[in-house]
RNA sequence: UCCUUCUUAGCUCAGCUGGUUAGAGCACAUGACUGUUAAUCAUGGGGUCCCUGGUUCGAGCCCAGGAGAGGGAGCCA
């Protein structure tokens, strides 16, 4: 006999059916009489009441069972005589997979704080909270995968370890097998990576978009989504230095057809948790978060704030003496400014045209000279979810700017033929999955919405 | 990387002006209780006060250095 979901058993259509439960041990309480065991299994929020009759198991067996411990239970489901669930299960055998020492294992009945959790990432995942993130997770990655399959996108799979140094989106990880005690010198002196695995300097990858961009160009619409690397001393709850993104490249795609996806692709994402992911949304608007429901049904309802980053700093300097940091056309904007705009707007606010001097090489060159086709998505909280632009598809123009930011053409000779052969206009950006993640589950810290967090000073697990 | 706060029992935290044997709640164990909902009640065990050094008759408390964590900023997704 096979066992069922704790999922399925906690539906009213499993009364009256024989059934097993097979989960790990939230609480047992009880007196002489009666015990009660709250058992789940990771398949949903809540928790399956096993009732047992402690005249009817030996003493030994039920001592076993403790917080933690891993069990088998058979037994009859039926309609609960208490008010906390519908349905329950009626115990006749209890059999025990694994103890867990009540005074080595870790977690207890009540609340830890979200700190202490991660010190022990290895357990965590059996709390209600990081279930419920993990399980909005899960769905997040399908629902994205879904969502471009249904409109005609094909997944790419861009590389994980990158020859190229040039993308400049940040610190790389540097990938090697050569003896670091004693590497290997040329005639300079410096380290002879023609010696290494690949015969050159090697990377993690820190943007799978250039890549992305060479599909897009043959596919017409594709999207990447894997792991991506930074080694920037980033110590804050919003980076990681390993995170996945996704990163949809569209041919002749411009600006506002940009716009346009990232805004659906948000809301259709946000909604799908709404509707499919409801208790453990629920959980933690309830636990955590009491407003977390009724912004991400507001992001669902209002359409995007869309303004230039020229408007944006027109909006900003009659304000400026809020701010800390000063603010004219040309800089960057500061967290406190982009805090500023969304919460004058009251949701989210996509910028475009920003000046070509803060954004990157590739992004489309306006006719004014000063400014490019890039975009940003900035979210309550989270800041930049999204950033992306139209791609610069002119040869001369993108080989010009190069050259004006110091990126050797010879490391990136083969984006360039893109633009040789057959170019086009075509648009992309980059999603911070972590970062959506973060914004559905309404957690404030990245390192709680990925099982195992890569930070500075921390790779344990 | 910068600014800032913190580090005391398994967990969350008190700890007075530097002074005897470092406390509480929860967790855990034992007992009580005829159906509990993070059950309740009673009793009990449990400490490298982050580390190193210094000041002092005396340091959990003051000083210096270090480590780790949180929050803010920068970099970005």
């Amino acid at each position: 006999m096979e066992h069922t979901s704790v999922k399925d058993l906690l539906n009213a259509a499993s009364i009256g059916k024989t059934a097993i439960a097979k989960g790990w041990v939230r609480t047992k309480r009880g007196n002489k009489n009666v015990a009660f065991i709250a058992l789940n299994d990771g398949s949903t929020i809540h928790n399956l009441q096993l009732v047992a009759d402690p005249t009817k198991f030996d003493e030994e067996t039920l001592k076993k069972i403790t917080t933690g411990a891993c069990i088998r239970a058979k037994g009859e489901v039926v309609a609960s005589q208490g008010s906390g669930q519908a349905t329950e299960m009626q115990v006749s055998e209890l059999e025990v997979y694994g103890e867990a020492d009540v005074d080595t294992y870790p977690l207890q009945k009540k609340g830890h704080t979200l700190e202490f959790l991660r010190e022990i990432a290895h357990l965590r995942p059996r709390t209600n909270t990081f279930g419920a993130v993990l399980r909005i997770r899960h769905n997040m990655a399908f629902a994205i995968h879904k969502y471009f399959n249904d409109r005609g996108f094909f997944y790419l799979h861009s590389p994980i370890i990158t020859g190229s140094d040039a993308e400049g989106a940040g610190e790389m990880f540097r990938v090697s097998v050569l003896d670091a005690e004693n590497p290997p010198r040329n005639e300079e002196g410096k380290i002879d990576y023609t010696q290494d695995f690949f015969g050159k300097e090697t990377n993690l990858t820190v943007s799978g978009q250039l890549e992305g961009e060479l599909g897009a160009m043959a596919l017409g619409k594709i999207y990447t989504f894997g792991p991506t690397f930074r080694a920037e001393n980033s110590n804050t709850p919003r980076h990681l230095a390993e995170f996945w993104m996704i990163e949809p490249e569209m041919a002749f795609h411009d600006i506002v057809d940009n716009q346009d996806l990232a805004e659906d692709m948000l809301k259709y994402l946000i909604n799908y948790a709404l509707t499919n992911c409801k208790d453990d949304v629920e959980f933690l608007n309830n636990m955590y978060d009491k407003e977390l429901l009724a912004r991400l049904q507001s992001v669902v309802d209002k359409p995007f704030k869309r303004m230039t980053y020229t408007e944006a700093i027109d909006v900003l300097v009659p304000n400026k003496a809020k701010f800390e940091f000063d603010v004219e056309w040309g800089t960057d904007l500061q967290k406190e400014h982009e805090n500023f705009l969304v919460s004058h707007f009251g949701g989210p606010v996509i910028l475009t045209d920003y000046p070509k001097h803060i954004k990157a090489f590739y992004m489309k060159q306006n006719d004014d000279g000063k400014t490019v086709r890039a975009m940003d998505v900035l979210f309550p909280w989270i800041g930049e979810i999204i950033g992306g632009s139209q791609r610069e598809e002119n040869y001369d123009k993108l080989l010009q700017r190069m050259n004006e930011m110091h990126i050797p053409e010879k490391d990136l000779w083969w984006y360039l033929e893109t633009r040789k052969f057959g170019t086009c206009p075509h648009a992309g950006f980059g999603l911070g999955f972590e970062r959506l993640v973060l914004f559905v589950t309404g957690m404030s810290n990245i390192r709680d919405v990925i099982p195992f967090p890569r930070t500075p000073k921390n790779a344990e697990f």
